[in-house]
DNA sequence: GCCGTTTTCGGCCCGACTGTTTTCAGTCG
């Protein structure tokens, strides 16, 4: 049975736990959450590679070592009867159930489930909010009536957000972020505010809002009351001297912490991340005999601590050349610092055109029309600079034109563009087209259609769940067509709605690196498609990419910045 | 249990906030 990334990081978790409430040696409960740290932080499902080659890639990868993966090798061969379920059954099981909601962990989790005998997975979240409501969990020692409260609390919020979708998309995140930061501004003592977290690393989806303030310390108090103050406040998490955190009314969390000009530069570093990236961080700095935190960098013997105004100091400070936000990952980053191997990412002012905008010209297709004209998609390039652009709608619907009035269509379209091309003579328009891939891995175009094409996109937008095998063979028949030179949105995965489609990516990978195919990196918001760590992986096929933005609309050219430095 | 730019043994990131406590344990990011 196949078994998801998330429900392994609840195994890996919860065997953590059950190591927790039984005293083992406690660098053994962290490898555990690290191995479920760098689980979720993978895009491939663990489970399907260890059915195609086992589990060596996965070792490869860091973060699990030998022991926990023979461990995870076992539990997939059997699960009942393996290593990993013996431990979890060491400890009730509605413990592990108990702690997903936030702020109950396993000793609060286990001490509940104890005193009362709570034996039902199914019904333990109401059995405890019935002892809540009794007042029956405040008499236990150690709690009281505020901790009551916050079980029940904490009860209500898990299951609230499970039915809600958990992260945002990019443009919604920069703009809750970009109101959070206004309103802030309306305190004139905020010297300086800025988006730190998962959001200053462009990640591709966003959890929870960070912010960093810089202000004098004896404005803090009133800076954070004005925080927690935010109209679309619903609760206050928490709120100290020198952070708070909030949740608002949509169910968003938002942190924020305020510092002084001087230390602003290790808040930077500290609250950007990843958890990953500060916790290598801190190991290889510690090697060389200095301890990092949020305000600066101690020297370990002398005790003294050392502050910086900026981020590129603090990095230079430990002898390491700057690292950008959107490489603190965890993965190899600093291990390529030290070694003056830091890739150079792609900028904006890179972006020569692109190749993936839909027009509204009239072509019938089998999916949704752009929304703007030639004239107007043009008009946006070239604000933007751009050299060149490839106008890929999408094909004519198979089913309502027979293969002459494709090519029609298609011819008519061709002509249209060489008329606007002689209005425009300093960008490059390419006649292009997106073209379903069929399931059979046929083109969803009669093949003399594709002689009134300059190049073509192709691309998967059905039978998405088709077997390893299937998919692989129809990919690579599709990218065998004459004129494709591009395979759009590889993994076909719409972020929170659509998983990945199955298929062997090294063989894909090797034949478009040898057959000059690009990958896409399309950059709109809910497909950010390749996915960040497949684009490491194809490059170490050297294959070619070409970022796009899929634009259906004038606007949507403007997210090439979700994609770009 | 993991891991290696002085190590294959001997270390292992760091601090804030909260509630229930009088000095700390639990949880989180």
């Amino acid at each position: 049975m196949h078994i998801t990334n998330k429900q392994l990081v609840h195994l890996l978790r919860s065997v953590a736990a059950a190591y927790t409430l039984t005293n083992v040696n406690r660098f053994r409960i962290i490898a555990y959450q690290k191995a479920a740290d760098a689980i979720e932080g993978f895009n491939q499902e663990v489970y399907d590679a260890w059915e195609n080659k086992g589990l060596q890639g996965i070792a490869e990868m860091g973060g699990i070592g030998p022991t926990i993966c023979q461990h995870l090798d076992e539990y997939f061969a059997k699960q009942s009867g393996s290593f990993l379920e013996k431990q979890l059954n060491t400890i009730p099981s509605p413990v592990y159930e108990l702690m997903r909601a936030p702020g109950i962990g396993p000793k609060k989790a286990y001490r509940i489930v104890k005193e009362f005998n709570l034996s039902n997975l199914v019904t333990v979240f109401s059995d405890v909010e019935k002892l809540a409501s009794t007042h029956k969990i405040a008499a236990l020692d150690g709690f009281g009536e505020k901790s009551e409260a916050d079980i029940a609390k904490a009860i209500r919020t898990h299951l609230g957000r499970l039915d809600k979708e958990e992260r945002m998309a990019l443009p919604e995140a920069f703009a809750l972020a970009e109101e959070v930061i206004m309103y802030m501004k309306q305190q004139s003592e905020v010297e300086e505010i800025n988006a730190l977290g998962s959001l200053r690393r462009r990640v591709s989806t966003i959890g929870d809002i960070d912010v960093a303030v810089v202000a004098k310390e004896s404005t803090y108090e009133k800076i954070l009351a004005h925080f927690v103050n935010y109209p679309q406040t619903s609760t206050i998490e928490n709120k100290g001297t020198n952070k708070a955190a909030i949740i608002t009314k949509n169910g968003t969390r938002i942190d924020l912490r305020i510092v002084n000009r001087e230390r602003y530069g290790a808040m930077l570093q500290y609250f950007t991340g990843s958890k990953g990236h500060n916790i290598k961080l801190r190991e290889y700095a510690l090697k060389k005999g200095f301890s990092l935190n949020e305000f600066g960098i101690k020297n370990v013997k002398t005790g003294t601590t050392k502050t910086f105004e900026n981020e590129e100091d603090f990095y230079a400070y430990l002898k390491l050349p700057y690292i950008v936000p959107e490489l603190r990952e965890g993965t190899d980053e600093i291990k390529r610092a030290i070694g003056g191997k830091l890739p150079q990412l792609v900028e904006l002012r890179d972006i020569r055109g692109e190749f993936h905008v839909h027009s509204s010209f009239p072509i019938e297709p089998s999916h949704d029309l752009g929304l703007h004209t030639f004239e107007e998609m043009i008009e946006t390039a070239q604000h933007l600079n751009y050299k060149y652009l490839a106008f890929s709608e999408h094909n004519p619907s198979v089913s309502k034109h027979s293969a002459p009035e494709v090519v029609a269509l298609l011819k008519a379209k061709k002509q249209a563009l060489m008329e606007v091309q002689k209005q425009h003579k300093n960008i490059t328009l390419l006649n292009s087209l997106e073209i379903d891939i069929l399931p059979n891995g046929e083109l969803a175009v009669p093949i003399e259609a594709l002689a009134h094409l300059d190049l073509c996109v192709v691309s998967i937008h059905s039978a998405f769940n088709q077997s390893r095998d299937v998919m692989t063979q129809r990919i690579l028949k599709a990218l065998s067509y004459p004129k494709v030179k591009i395979l759009g949105h590889p993994t076909a995965r719409l972020i929170n709605k659509r998983e990945e489609i199955d298929a062997d990516w090294d063989m894909i990978f090797k034949f478009v690196a040898k057959h000059n195919i690009a990958l896409e990196i399309n950059a709109f918001p809910n497909r950010l498609d390749l996915p960040d760590t497949m684009v490491r992986k194809a490059l170490s096929y050297s294959c070619q990419f070409v970022i796009d933005t899929d634009a259906h609309r004038r606007e949507d050219m403007q997210l090439i910045f979700l994609v770009c430095r």
